[in-house]
DNA sequence: GGCACATTCAACCATTTGGTTGACGATTAA
DNA sequence: TTAATCGTCAACCAAATGGTTGAATGTGCC
């Protein structure tokens, strides 16, 4: 059952990754520049950076000797409709929703 | 920087945790009656309990040798307040939402 | 060419996660 | 009182996370 929901969402459970994409809401950003504000090692935010690519929240490019990151937040989009359709889900009288359902998906 | 939203956000990376609290929407649940459908045991099921309790998503309270397993969806509130800052919350969107509901009830 | 810079890789470490099995304490029912 | 049920605990395992340091790889600049 490992979707890219559940990549999406182990990788916003973490404060640096959530800052990191904060960051880059501004604009693109080189690696060394993501990892300024941070006190841990270049690696460490890199390593980082590669969850936030596995996840699809980010995009990174190679120009030069710089690779920039690059925010992609429609990766948070099946998240939010998750999350959100969840908030749905709970106002609902489940059971006119369950005949609501089998009527919708029965043609 | 262990904040509720690191644990909320981590509780949700994991597609057995999202279905028990699909299933919790339905009505409250005893541990046994939440673990069935599951093909793990009931131990591993009663640890990820754990993981949604501590993250505020679902409270559990015992009565008589039965624990029952209620939803708590305002813990996730957090969450969908940081999501949104990143403005990709439009009005939801139908198809998405029926695309959801075929995901999460098929089976 | 040679040096400095940007980034990742490799190896290591401690902790957490996601699972197992078996024993155990608490509670209910016969 | 004895037996069954509910759920967790304890010990274990493999894999992933989050961090370190130091070496390696590319690339740009003088």
């Amino acid at each position: 059952m490992t979707s890219t929901l559940d990549q999406v969402f182990a990788a916003l459970g973490d404060g640096t990754r959530r800052q990191i994409l904060t960051m880059l809401l501004e604009d693109d950003m080189a690696v060394t520049d993501v990892a300024e504000p941070f006190e841990m090692s270049l690696a460490a935010v890199s390593k980082h950076l590669a969850i936030l690519t596995r996840a699809g929240l980010i995009s990174q490019e190679k120009r030069g000797r710089v690779k920039w990151c690059k925010l992609e937040p429609q990766a948070m989009r099946e998240a939010v409709v998750w999350i959100e359709s969840f908030g749905q889900l709970e106002a609902l009288n489940f059971d006119a929703f369950e005949e609501f359902l089998e009527r919708e998906l029965s043609d």
